[in-house]
DNA sequence: TTAATAAGCAACCAAAAGGTTGCATGTCAA
DNA sequence: TTGACATGCAACCTTTTGGTTGCTTATTAA
């Protein structure tokens, strides 16, 4: 689960998993278009996001091809997310009631 | 989203929230209790929650009073995991049939 | 076979993150 | 008013992160 979060924490990787999102299955030379960086910046990117087991890839010949897994982020939003938003009403009154009460 | 994204990227930081989640409003000194790290640290820690919005703080008299705001993660959860759950059956099929293929 | 293409490896570097320590400030209670 | 408690500030250090560059390897197409 850490490295999920660690993964999502960096916009450049968010962008990556957005682009598989919208054409699933690119190269690594597709994925590097349109960066002001590095192929190797982006190759290096890709790791992390695989490590998270948040990207698949696949070699074909010379090519290496990139898959989305949307499993990891699903389980943050079912197992870390949800704990939160049952309690997100309470919480908010308990807030506003603790900011307007004199005491704190 | 970049804040809530890094802050929730740190270990010691979703304990935090978690911390708060099971009793809101804690002090510092309370928050500061159990860890194996300088009351500094958290400190820091607390303020990465605090910029990124995750965590609201009062003073009251010498102590200060944390609270969970669950807006933010509830955003995630919305505007960007929402985004591959709905995809997310799809991709997988892709995922699937990419890796079964002879040509990738 | 040879040249171009796609990707991998490794060393290196700067900046940011995570942590520590020491000291200062403000508040409460005796 | 004095001491203890709760917190704030700032300098400093180490490790990790994000990025670069140069070179190598493997595949494809001419």
């Amino acid at each position: 689960m850490d490295l999920v979060f660690k993964a999502l924490a960096d916009p450049t990787r968010r962008v990556l998993l957005d682009r598989l999102f919208k054409r699933n299955g690119q190269t690594l030379s597709e994925l590097c278009g349109g960066w002001e960086m590095s192929r190797q910046a982006i190759t290096k990117h890709l790791a992390v996001l695989e490590d998270a087991n948040l990207v698949a890839s696949v070699k074909r010949g010379r090519e290496k091809l990139h898959y989305l897994n949307p499993v990891p982020i699903n389980e943050i939003g079912e197992r870390w997310i949800g704990k939160y938003e049952r309690g997100r009403l309470k919480a908010l009154a308990d807030l506003k009631r603790s900011l307007e009460n004199d005491d704190g």
